[in-house]
DNA sequence: CTCGTCAGGATTGCATACAGTATACGGACA
DNA sequence: TGTCCGTATACTGTATGCAATCCTGACGAG
């Protein structure tokens, strides 16, 4: 390290340039542990009420045992793992009680992030929102699941992130991660309407009026909350919601 | 061990007797040690800002650094510290912003909370709700801090659990927690009133009326929010919520 | 006097080793 | 044949060791 140049230091320019954020720091193990199990719960490869063994998530990663452990705890903590003492790590088997829970807590926080967006967007974040939306109605016509799919989680996430309001936002995007597990498999007949909805959502918040986007927001998940309940037919269909 | 007369066993007598919950499990040292550290964070020893090493604790604790590690990783993802890669754990310091939004965050959560508290209420949660009042009153003529911000948190829990959605219940506890961290310390001359609201909400809850219920909630807390805000007089006092 | 460079100590991150506990299997006895 | 018990195995929980990285402060050049 004597006479290595020191390219750990930020780049020249101004200070102001501050607006990118922090220097990009090693990036722990288990950071990527944690995505990395993550990835594999969320698509099934992981199913639930599996029971996870940390030697072999370790060799299969190629690390210790160590940062598997440490992805473990977070995982619980969050939400997608049941650690139970002495016997190990399983993946949460979610129930139909708390996944109508998810849902209604989903709801509220949603609606509130949709009143505080009103309130607080600027002609930009308009502006985004359009983008998005724009994203959406094209994965739309394409049928492409898997755009569909994220273009629903970023524009919740716009939404929530114009709201200025970090701590709720945190809180919507572990809801939604979880929501989004637990309801994407099942059901999803409704993507239309859903980005019909996703436009008056838009439209108020360009109006800035909260009780308006609010309303909107609170039917929208709803809407989705009740679709859940509707799944007796398995008819397969790709929702974005 | 071989000869040790088996005391694990639970005692004799018949199987039904299970309704004393599960078997003490062997209670991971993590957990002890995770509540020991967010104790000494929520009364101060550890002061906001302070650098955690893991050595020192794991030796104050007499224990290794293994468990500390996973402790703090829980406390991070519970929002009490923050860990800056290969630098360490350092108690989070809440900032005049995040508490605000954290107290938003706890007024739209608590008011759905009321509402299905009053939609679920039986006489027997609504008798346990005036005994917790009832503690509430004595603690604050006794002016025992100590009992005053135990028995709000008891009626608050008492509340959520009583909504029957643990999703929400837990997290209006993790969220509840982090405002009394912040809050507290700071200013609390309203005891008196907000055991009145308290009083208004039971009352609400027993009716069954979730609007009202509702309505008195989110007041309660936008009030709490407001007198953070109005605290620019130090004046010491004892708030219970 | 300011800035760049570099050694030294301290601390984290990861890997490995050991001990305790839970589950599964197999044999003995009623 | 069925039940109970003892042993074996597998896995987790905890402890320790080592390498990489970071921060501090001092030294020297401009």
């Amino acid at each position: 390290m004597t006479s290595l140049p020191s390219g750990r230091r930020a780049p020249r320019g101004s200070l102001s340039a501050a607006a990118t954020r922090r220097v990009e720091r090693p990036a722990p193990l288990r950071q990527a542990v944690y995505d990395a199990l993550l990835e594999l719960i969320v698509n099934r490869t992981l199913a639930p009420g599996q029971h996870l063994v940390e030697a072999e998530l370790a060799e299969y990663l190629g690390v210790s045992r160590q940062p598997v452990r440490e992805a473990l705890q977070r995982l619980q903590t969050d939400g997608w793992v049941d650690l139970r003492p002495a016997q190990g790590a399983f993946v949460h088997t979610p129930t139909e009680e708390e996944a109508d829970q998810l849902l209604a807590v989903r709801s509220v926080l949603e609606t509130y992030s949709a009143k505080l967006a009103a309130e607080h967007a600027t002609a930009s974040d308009v502006k985004l929102l359009r983008k998005l939306q724009k994203a959406g109605e094209e994965a739309l016509v394409t049928a492409n699941v898997e755009r569909l799919v994220k273009a629903n989680a970023d524009l919740h996430a716009a939404v929530a992130a114009i709201g200025r309001n970090k701590v709720l936002s945190e809180m919507i995007g572990l809801v939604d991660r979880r929501v989004r597990w637990y309801y994407t498999p099942i059901a999803r007949p409704r993507s239309r309407d859903s980005w019909n909805e996703h436009a008056e959502l838009v439209t108020a918040i360009a109006d800035g009026d909260a009780e308006r986007a609010g309303e909107v927001m609170h039917n929208h998940a709803e809407q989705t909350r009740q679709t859940y309940h509707d799944r007796k037919t398995p008819e397969s269909s790709t929702d974005s919601d």
